[in-house]
Formats: structure tokens, C-alpha cells, sequence
DNA sequence: ATAGTCCTTCCCATCATGGTAAGGTCAAGG
DNA sequence: CCTTGACCTTACCATGATGGGAAGGACTAT
């Protein structure tokens, strides 16, 4: 098949297919005369392995580590957990701090009267934030 | 003061002052006659609400409204209310998205063996995901 | 043969930040 | 007076993952 079934297959787009190739993360396929890369099934698996990866957040990076340990039949289970644990960690961690702006900032608006008139404590705490403090 | 003491005091790296001027985000400062940038604390304060506001998760094009609406004696408290509610609401939208594939992937691992063994449910997940169900 | 859809490569843009290089400036001390 | 070191200047490149578009070739169906 061509890059276009293998995109709508896979659900990872043509362009970042080549881009994929390119960076070594799968390999290249066949080429027709034409030099049209040419796909088998077992190519779009590997591409809906890197969608899954990519749509867990992990990086290329660490969709590179994974699938070299898909490919590993003799891996240990223990290295994949590990690095998914390490990531549930990391994700964890983004997401408590994402939360953590939301609170701050909803509790700032809290004591905003959002209205017609100008005084708002969100500004107020904007200006008034020492560097030391500010790391959110 | 120069660049690099505004940066100290603001807590804003003297790359990202240049930067931000750069793109109209704050105004360019008067120079000495060696085209050294000169400030004075009120640039300072004003560097302070753009890393306040970045490290709440706006952007540049957010702090550069939020920066209008707080040199605009005039601005209604409602305008930078909705402006950030708007941003609380993204905010934990991601947090949640990210929770959500912390979350998948705690799942899998949980029914991961994390031995010397090679079977993994994590890997085999990812490999039977298909397209329309990998939206994690 | 022609239109339309697909493919190819190449370059550019995003967003916010850091790094580095090559050079000018300034203050302190010998 | 000159050197050293810390600072400043601009300019360019890199990141990470993705999309957009141009220019041109290939294939398919009428």
C-alpha cells in the first residue's frame, strides 16, 4: 500500500511517517520504480504502536526505547514497567502542576468582582509578585 | 541599570528581555551611548508581571492582553476575569488529559508482571491499539 | 489526452527558550 | 597606560513535534 492507506490505517499521518523514516525511528519500506514508499501490514502495527506511544505522551525518544523493546522478545518485562512508571511519574507531576496554576489563578479570580469597574485583584497580584515568589 | 541586573531583579533572563522586546511584548528601553539597554524599575515590575504570568501558563500573544489590560486604567475587571477563567478552564482541561493517560497507563502497568519475564500487557496493548480506539 | 488525485522532496512556520560565536565596553588593579 | 575579566551587543542555530505549501512527477479513470 501507499503512504497515504498506510497514514489512514495507522491513524499517524503521511507527513510524519517521512518524518518518522527520517529521523530513524522506523525503518525506510520498499520503494516502487517511482520511488513511491511501499507499506505492509506489519509496517502499519508498527506505526499504530508509535500513535499509541505518542497518545500515552511519551516522546519520540521514548517511543524509540519501546519499540526496540517490542522488538526484544527476550526484554524483561521489568524494563517496560519501569519506564512506564518513570513516565506515569512525569505525567503526574505536569498535571499537578498545571492544576496547581488553575487553583492559583481561580482563587485569585475568586476575589475579582468582574464587573464594569477597574480594580482587579488578578492584575494586583501580577504586579505585586516578587521574582522569589513567583515560581508559580 | 543594565540588561543583565533587570534580569537578576525580575527574574527574566537578559535573552528573553532582548526577546521580548524584540516581538513588541515590552518597549525598548533608552541605550548609553555603546548601545547598552538602560532600565529602570518600573521596567523591572513590568517583567515581573510577564513571568508572573508565564509561570501561570499564559502565553506571550495572553500576557501581552493581559499586559494592555493592566496599563488601561480603564479596563473593566470582567475583561481580565474572563481572561483568565478562560485560561483556568484550558488549564484543567490539559491537566486532565494528561491525568487521563497517567491514569491508562498505571492500568496497564498494573497487570504488568515487571520481572525477568518477557510478556507485558503494556507492549501488547500498544500493539493491538487501533486508530479509532488510540485516542488515549 | 486530460483531469484529478496521489506521490516525491524541500523549505518555512510554530512556541519559548537556550547556546554560542565574534566583537565592543567598562571598571578595577598592576 | 594596559590588561584582565565581567559585562554588553547582534546574529545565527537548536530544540520537539507537527503542519503548510510549493514545484514537480506518477497514476487512474474517463
Amino acid at each position: 500500500m501507499n503512504i497515504g492507506e498506510a497514514a489512514t490505517r495507522s491513524g499517524v499521518s503521511a507527513k510524519m511517517i517521512r518524518y518518522y523514516e527520517s529521523i530513524g525511528l522506523i525503518t525506510a519500506p520498499a520503494r516502487t520504480a517511482a520511488q513511491y514508499r511501499v507499506y505492509a501490514s506489519d509496517d502499519v502495527h508498527t506505526l499504530r504502536f508509535v500513535r499509541r506511544s505518542r497518545d500515552l505522551g511519551f516522546s519520540l525518544e521514548e517511543t524509540r526505547e519501546l519499540l526496540a523493546l517490542w522488538r526484544d522478545k527476550s526484554r524483561a518485562s521489568a524494563d517496560v514497567k519501569n519506564l512506564a512508571m518513570a513516565h506515569v511519574r512525569e505525567l503526574e507531576e505536569k498535571a499537578a502542576e498545571l492544576k496547581a496554576m488553575a487553583d492559583t489563578l481561580r482563587h485569585l479570580a475568586t476575589h475579582c468582582h468582574g464587573d464594569h469597574r477597574p480594580d482587579c485583584p488578578i492584575l494586583a497580584d501580577f504586579a505585586a509578585t516578587t521574582p522569589t515568589q513567583g515560581k508559580a
